[in-house]
DNA sequence: CTGTGTGCAAACTCTTTGCATAAGT
DNA sequence: ACTTATGCAAAGAGTTTGCACACAG
């Protein structure tokens, strides 16, 4: 839940210029709580909030806040890319039959033991996906 | 490692016509070890190797392998879906810098904790994917 | 003013589909 | 013969890109 001004510290902090699109994205985005969204969908919701905004400017502000560490990818589909507000390490629920995600708090999953990693690679993140179906 | 005549039984179990590409492809995917391929590799791989084989049949002959329950999804990247022949419940390596894939066997990740599942849902399936990046 | 951001349309990638031809049983 | 499979090309979904105009600093 962040107010106004803290909104305008993001960008600028990430460096971008404070725009009607991109404000009311980042008022959309980090004055809720957590979301998760693909670009359609927030595309939609903007539009019907009432701003003039393309799915082109969506996606490249989508890409310029996963760059300053606004946003994380997460995907579980093929073909659909959806983004998460939580940058923090931590997992999720994936309900198939609707296709919405939720947030599994990394300390909800405990990874007792760790597989041997191939030589010269390193850890760069473990994603867990837990795919759900309704009764 | 399956002999000859075991591949044809796969196609009749799984009601498939025994015809050329699909024995070539059931020859190329189930006479090895556990394979990670995508659509477009197998694709090259099967003309390299000799055969006469459309892009096409390429993935309906995929989805009907995974239909009768001979293949199995992974996803790990937007817009790429990856296929593998290990249809066991297991886990994956994914070297970010090649887009290689590489199986974890279930046994060597052991989840201790388990989050709450939401009500009316039930798990149909775990996936951890662990991202690595090359030193 | 100067440079970055935006919107539009076109391009691109991966995947699916429709339909005529070819092949299996 | 009858039915299913195949190949091709076109269509589709989601995403990216190029360019002219608009706007922020």
């Amino acid at each position: 839940m962040l107010t106004m001004s803290e909104i305008e510290k993001l960008l600028d902090k990430a460096e971008l210029r404070q725009t009607k699109q991109r404000t009311q994205l980042a008022k959309m985005l980090f004055q809720a709580e957590n979301r998760h969204f693909t670009a359609e969908q927030l595309h939609k919701e903007a539009r019907t909030a009432g701003g003039t905004i393309s799915l082109a400017t969506i996606y490249n502000t989508l890409h310029q806040f996963r760059t300053a560490g606004l946003l994380r990818q997460v995907i579980v589909e093929p073909g659909k890319v959806y983004f998460d507000t939580n940058t923090e390490p931590h997992h999720h629920f994936y309900i198939e039959d609707d296709g919405e995600l939720l947030d599994v708090e990394r300390s909800e999953i405990e990874i007792s033991t760790l597989p041997e990693i191939p030589k010269d690679c390193a850890i760069q993140e473990t994603d867990v996906i837990i795919r759900l179906r309704k009764k």
